[in-house]
This record gives C-alpha cells, sequence and structure tokens, in this order.
DNA sequence: GTAGGGTTAG
C-alpha cells in the first residue's frame, strides 16, 4: 500500500482524467475516501482534469463533507465563473445545517455576489461576518468585501469596511484602488495610492500599478503615468503583461498615439487585450484607418478577435466610413457571436447609422432578444444623425412602452432630437419628465434642455431652466450663453460669459469661446469679442479655425479687413487653414465691397473646393457692386457649366393641431 | 486550501 505523503504527491500531479480515475479507485480499495486530505485533493483533481460535474458527482456521494471539501468545490465554480452555482452551493452548505461558512468559503460566496451584483445577499453575508467572532483581521474576508461592494457600486460601504479595518495588506489597498478606478472616480483611487506609500510606507506591487496606470488614463495624467512606468520598469513589473497593457492605453489615450504604439510594438508579448485595446484607441482618437489595419494584421497573425476586438473594430467602421469593412466584421459576428451580444449589436447599429444605413441598423436592433437602454438609443441617437429625427420620437415612445427605464443619456439624446424638430410641445412635455424624476440635477440634461427651449424659440424658459440648474458646469454655461447668441442677445452672451468667469469652480473651454465670441460678431460688440479672444491665451486654450472664423467676422463687420487679413497672415499652424477663416473673409468683402481681398479670400476658397455655389455668388455680387458685368457673368456661367446648386435655406415651423 | 490587475457598445 502507498504511503499517506506519496498519495498526497500523487494526486497533486495528476494531469489527467485517467491518472484522476486510477487514484479514485486506489483511495477507493484502501477506504481512504473517509479522509478529507485525499477527498479534497481528489475533487480538485476531478474539477481540473476532468470535468467539475465530475467533481460534483463524487462530492454528491460523500457522507460526511468538512468545510474544506465545500470550499474545494466553490473555488472550482468561481474559476469557471459558474457563479450561480456557486451561489446554490454556499446556501445548501449553510442552509443544509452541514457546515458554517469560514474565512475560505466567505470571500468565494462574496466573489459570486460581486460578479452577479448580487448586493442584499453580500450585504446579508456581510451581517454573519460582523455577527459571529473569528473574522476580524481576516484580509481574504476583508479584501472580499472591499471588492464585492465596489462591484455593486457602493463605495462608501467599501471604505467603511475599510476604515474599520486595523491592519490592511497591500491586496486591500489595491482592491479599494482598482475600486475606485471602477467605478469612474480615478482622483479618490490616486488619493488612495498616495496615502498607502506616503502614509502607510507599504510597497506597491504589480496589480497596484495595473490600477494606478488605469486611474492615470482616465485622468489623461501622463505625468504620473510616466513616472509610474518608470518605477515599474525599475522595479522589474515590466515583464505583466496586464501592466503593459495599462500603460498602451494611457499614452494612447493621453494624445500620445504614437508612444503607445510604439510601446505595443516594442512589448515582449502581446495578447487579444494588447491587440483590442491599441485597436479601440486608434478608432476612438482620430486613425479608423490605423485601427482597421492593425485589426486586419491581428486577424492575419492568428489572433481570436474577442467581443471587445469588434466593437473597437466597428467603432472605427463607423468613424471613418468604411460600411464595406463593416459588414464583412458583420458576418464575422453573425459566424462567432450569432447576434447574441447586446454590446456587439449596438456597435453594428452606430455603424451601419453612421454610415447612413438605417435600414440595416434597424434590422439589427430587431434581431436583439434583450434590447436594454443602450441599444435603444443607438437607434434613437442614429435615427436623429440621419435626419430623421421624427423617428427618433416614436422609438423613444416604443422604448418607455416596453418596460425600459430611460438614463440621463437617453434623455440628452431625445431632446437633441426635440430640437432638431423646434417642438416646443413636446419640449415642455419632456421638461415635466426631467422634473418628476430628477434628471435636471444632471449637468447634461440640463444644458440640453436649455438648448432645445432656444431652438424652439422660447429663451425665457431657456433662462428659468439655466437658473434652476444647481450644479452648473461648463455645457450648462456655455448653453445657455450659445442660446442668447442664437437669439441676437450679444449683451446677455457676454454678461453670462462675465458671470462665469468669476465662478472658480468652472473653466471656460473652446465651446464656450466660440459661443461667446460669435454672440460677440452678431450683436457688434466688436472691442468685447477682441477681448474675450485674448483670454482664451489665459486659458491655456489654443483657437482653432472656427475660433478664427469668428474673429475675422467681427472685424469684417466692423469693416477692418486689413486687421481681418493680419489675423489671417498671422494664424500660425502645420495644416492649410480650414475654408470657414476664408469664407469669413469673403462674407465681409462682400458687405465691404472688396474687390482685392475678396478675390484672395475666393482664390483660397476655390482651391479648396470647387464646387461651393456660394463662393461663386458672392464674388459676382462683389464685381456687381463695382458694375464689372463681364466678370459677374463669367462666375455665373461657370456655376451653370459646373450644375453647381446654392443650397436653399430652410426653417421648421411647429404646426398647433 | 484562499484574495486584488489590463481592452468594449448609446
Amino acid at each position: 500500500m502507498l504511503r499517506k505523503e506519496v498519495l498526497i504527491r500523487l494526486i497533486q500531479c495528476c494531469e489527467n482524467a485517467k491518472s484522476v480515475s486510477q487514484l479514485h479507485a486506489h483511495l477507493l480499495k484502501s477506504s481512504l475516501l473517509h479522509d478529507d486530505r485525499y477527498v479534497a485533493r481528489l475533487c480538485r483533481g476531478y474539477g481540473e482534469c476532468v470535468s467539475l460535474d465530475d467533481a460534483r458527482k463524487l462530492f454528491d456521494e460523500i457522507p460526511d463533507r468538512n468545510a474544506r471539501l465545500w470550499n474545494t468545490l466553490l473555488k472550482g465554480y468561481c474559476y469557471e465563473n459558474r457563479h450561480e452555482e456557486a451561489l446554490r452551493l454556499f446556501g445548501q452548505m449553510v442552509c443544509g445545517g452541514e457546515e458554517k461558512p469560514d474565512g475560505f468559503t466567505i470571500p468565494k460566496a462574496l466573489k459570486a455576489c460581486a460578479e452577479l451584483r448580487l448586493w442584499d445577499y453580500g450585504r446579508m453575508i456581510h451581517g454573519f461576518v460582523r455577527r459571529n467572532e473569528g473574522f476580524e483581521g481576516n484580509q481574504f474576508v476583508g479584501s472580499g468585501l472591499v471588492e464585492f461592494y465596489m462591484k455593486t457600486g457602493d463605495s462608501c460601504s467599501a471604505r467603511n469596511v475599510f476604515r474599520d479595518f486595523h491592519d490592511p495588506d497591500v491586496v486591500m489597498w489595491t482592491c479599494m484602488i482598482t475600486g475606485y478606478v471602477q467605478n469612474g472616480r480615478p482622483d479618490e483611487a490616486l488619493g488612495i495610492f498616495a496615502e498607502m506609500i506616503s502614509v502607510q510606507g507599504l510597497v506597491p506591487d504589480r496589480a497596484t500599478f495595473v490600477s494606478v496606470a488605469s486611474a492615470c488614463s482616465q485622468l489623461f495624467d501622463l505625468k504620473l503615468g510616466r513616472s509610474v512606468h518608470g518605477y515599474a520598469v525599475r522595479k522589474g513589473y515590466d515583464n505583466s503583461l496586464s501592466l503593459m497593457n495599462s500603460l498602451l492605453n494611457l499614452y494612447a489615450k493621453a494624445g500620445f498615439l504614437r508612444n503607445g504604439l510604439n510601446l505595443f510594438r516594442t512589448m515582449p508579448a502581446r495578447d487579444v487585450i494588447s491587440w483590442s485595446s491599441i485597436i479601440a484607441c486608434c478608432a476612438q482618437y482620430g486613425h479608423p484607418d490605423e485601427a482597421l489595419s492593425l485589426y486586419n494584421e491581428m486577424v492575419q497573425r492568428g489572433f481570436d478577435p474577442n467581443v471587445v476586438t469588434v466593437i473597437s473594430a466597428l467603432q472605427a467602421c463607423a468613424a471613418g466610413g468604411y460600411l464595406e469593412q463593416g459588414k464583412t466584421i458583420h458576418e464575422l459576428v453573425w459566424r462567432k457571436f450569432s447576434d447574441q451580444n447586446v454590446s456587439v449589436s449596438t456597435a453594428l447599429i452606430d455603424m451601419y447609422m453612421k454610415n447612413k444605413s438605417p435600414k440595416e441598423a434597424m434590422d439589427v436592433f430587431q434581431r436583439i432578444p434583450d434590447k436594454d437602454v443602450v441599444a435603444w438609443v443607438a437607434l434613437l441617437t442614429g435615427f436623429t444623425d440621419n435626419k430623421m429625427a421624427s423617428e427618433s420620437l416614436g422609438i423613444f415612445c416604443e422604448m418607455l412602452a416596453s418596460g425600459i427605464q430611460p438614463d440621463a443619456v437617453a434623455m440628452v439624446k431625445i431632446l437633441v432630437a426635440c430640437s432638431e424638430l423646434g417642438v416646443l410641445k413636446q419640449a415642455t412635455c419632456l421638461h415635466g419628465f426631467l422634473i418628476r424624476s430628477g434628471f435636471l440635477s444632471n449637468p447634461y440634461v440640463g444644458a440640453s434642455l436649455i438648448e432645445l427651449y432656444s431652438k424652439c424659440g422660447n429663451l425665457d424658459f431657456s433662462s428659468k431652466v439655466f437658473h434652476e440648474v444647481c450644479k452648473k458646469d461648463v455645457v450648462v454655461w456655455s448653453s445657455m450663453i450659445a442660446g442668447y447668441g442664437m437669439h441676437g442677445l450679444g449683451r446677455e452672451a457676454h454678461d453670462t460669459f462675465q458671470q462665469m468667469i468669476l465662478d472658480p469652480s468652472v473653466k471656460p473651454n473652446d465651446v464656450t469661446f466660440l459661443s461667446v465670441l460669435s454672440a460677440c460678431s452678431h450683436s457688434g460688440l466688436i472691442d468685447e469679442g477682441l477681448k474675450v479672444f485674448q483670454l482664451m491665451h489665459q486659458y491655456r486654450l489654443r483657437p482653432d479655425s472656427k475660433h478664427y472664423a469668428v474673429v475675422v467676422d467681427l472685424l469684417g463687420r466692423m469693416g477692418d479687413l486689413g486687421r481681418a487679413l493680419a489675423v489671417i497672415q498671422g494664424i500660425q499652424t502645420e495644416t492649410p487653414l480650414g475654408s470657414d477663416v476664408w469664407a469669413a473673409l469673403l462674407g465681409a468683402s462682400r458687405v465691404h465691397d472688396n474687390i482685392e481681398v475678396g478675390e484672395f479670400a475666393a482664390e483660397n476658397l476655390l482651391h479648396q473646393n470647387q464646387d461651393h455655389a456660394g463662393y461663386y455668388i458672392l464674388l459676382s455680387n462683389i464685381y456687381a457692386a463695382y458694375g464689372r458685368w463681364e466678370d459677374m457673368a463669367n462666375l455665373r456661367s461657370t456655376i451653370k457649366l459646373r450644375k453647381l446648386n446654392k443650397m436653399t435655406g430652410q426653417s421648421l415651423v411647429e404646426v398647433a393641431r
């Protein structure tokens, strides 16, 4: 007969189904199956080499099971992400009264609750931990509780558990950092990290740095990210694939896509997450063609795209207008995921909508078995973007009728759809709904409602909403300024801007400046507008061609074409100036009928776009003002020859019924 | 016998 120690080693070494079965038979023959050490090992052997279900069968046959045995099986279920079964087993253990939960089984039950987002169940386990002795100072139970509360979005309770703990270890600190990152609160994550190293003097490990790098990428904090990278390399952590992936994401998201790509190319190993990360970053930050060529390279190299990869590649097709490639990916989705994944289907809807194919988008939508709010909103927004906003209203009603609760994004999108249609009646209905549902505390919702009322022509309501919104962020202020501008109230727009910059909690952005500059220009507030333009530098904002166009327009209206020209010539940029700047100059030349400047502007414009009828017409009007009929006739015949049409202006009026 | 980490849809 084999010695006990040898037997344990043998079971540990089991690598295949046959060897596990042989040892099982041997244990039976030697009547050793009552010894829990053997049984637990054997269960693990079955779970790892044969199947968890075989381990379960063995488990069910054993008459007197101890905590170690229950735990072995629980671990197997958690490992295979079979969390429902794990909790059922845990319930069976507790309710059957066979074993009390201990420091090993509780963390696994908490893990299952966290993954299934079962807040009530996890809270009950927390109650058990508090009522019973023996769990104080157990780091495994502590980190299990922190992770559970963080995953269910209850960071307050996670913090309480953490604060009540006497001496949390690195894992618990890391759970807190990771939790805050996962809840989109990177500032708090970095605060905990700072406390961990400076106050407690603990040494962070690989896992800690992965989350710290994620926090940096959420904050676009490249400086801190770089020092994390440097420290990690010095500690020899640069062989951690997760850490490298997290850093790769940080560089690419913080605006240094080239550095990200460089890291990606020089990494010692890459997995599907590395590929997905770099594809997602290229797709989201203006390089859809590069994203797709990386996707194709990945497939050629034999990597298997997962859900995330496919979503990112579809984003690239949406952003770059690659309908054909999008359809090819749709076929792959059909073969691999059979249209069952709602996130992938939503990305498909977005791709088809952005490629002006609403019918295909609708087909994808109808096939989704469990449509969530994100899928509905993708469809709704797509219709608005395809100039079919009245369909968006219908989609919103259908969504409500099917029992899906709208969230803040849904409300913003439906308000945008109403803005497109200019329907005041719907606006007031939605306003009532927003008040009742408490959505007005969300600054994006508030800003969209202000914009909607402005576009429907009711500025009083806009201003009322503006004063009611408690959390006025930059978007809310900018919407109100834009609203005044839209109604020709430059003075009010300018005053609102002045009030805004007195508030230290908000900082104007490029959109704010564009709105206030445009408002000043339309109301002839020349000096005010120029002063506002100068302020951009103080806020470290670089004016883009839209800002320059407004300033040129401003100077042009005043008749100061010389200064307008000087502004244009003073712009230092590597890329050619956008047509909006030249168009503003041409418009100003027409107002003041200046042939030289007009011809100069038109020359630059027609160099970029020869098919814009409006430019020819403006120049021909300048010729007409000087009686240069021949030049005018030449331009008019060019328009006819090229069969150009000037877009006619359109207005929407709501008809009361 | 145990724990924490990287990419994703509106």
